[in-house]
DNA sequence: CTCCGCTACCATGCGACACAAGGTACCTGT
DNA sequence: ACAGGTACCTTGTGTCGCATGGTAGCGGAG
């Protein structure tokens, strides 16, 4: 709980499109993503975040929604990526890839240093 | 302008360490790291910004300052990496690690889907 | 029937970076 | 020696995304 506090700084921006690389092909629900996200080393969140981030990308267009009944429990509201939200996507991995670089070029200096 | 929007927000949480690494093993001032980072694809940055953070890094004891003359223009103020700062930047950089390898996959998986 | 897990959602707060202005010291041209 | 420009540091306000904690409803297990 007290060394997780770097991730929760990291996780700023990406979250979002991680969120998206889920979605794709994929409609998902909320708590779903919660699950599958605290799999992942670093991205482990909450559905405090989730939600206000998925209202988020639903008014920007990126994801559009549906109910559907569960067997068990309360209906869920799926999310599905739009073809805006795959072009989003992909533009981030772009972006994600030059900014990767450049602070392992920076951390790779520091070694050395 | 527009897209930079993205990188203001990859850049938190790593731009406090990019700073810690350029300081391994030489001594820079604030207006040098500004110039310096601004080169590095994504890390552009003004005083504004570096000025409270290596206030941050001076109060948590991750490095330490002095004042030298300079030959051209008024005093500049020092920021020397403490070995507590090489250790904290080592310790992220071993994060920084794993968050990047959760990301790719995440977004590789999206990429397949 | 009651308790607990699942599911969705909202209100509030914090932390880190951006933007912009202000201030002081030094140098240079004339 | 004075004016203006540059180097350098500081401070205040704004923005935005994630965290925390809480509400509410449904359904199954004990």
């Amino acid at each position: 709980m007290v060394a997780e506090k770097v991730f929760t700084q990291l996780r700023r921006g990406t979250l979002e499109f991680c969120v998206l690389a889920l979605l794709q092909g994929e409609p998902r629900y909320g708590f779903e993503l919660v699950k599958a996200l605290g799999e992942v080393d670093g991205l482990v969140t909450t559905e405090g975040t989730i939600y206000p981030l998925l209202a988020r990308l639903r008014r920007e267009g990126l994801v559009e929604t549906s109910w559907r009944e569960s067997e068990s429990g309360p209906p869920r509201r799926y999310y599905t990526s739009t073809a805006e939200g795959s072009q989003a996507l992909a533009a981030f991995t772009a972006d994600w890839q030059r900014f990767c670089a450049s602070v392992d070029a920076i951390l790779e200096r520091g070694r050395r240093g």
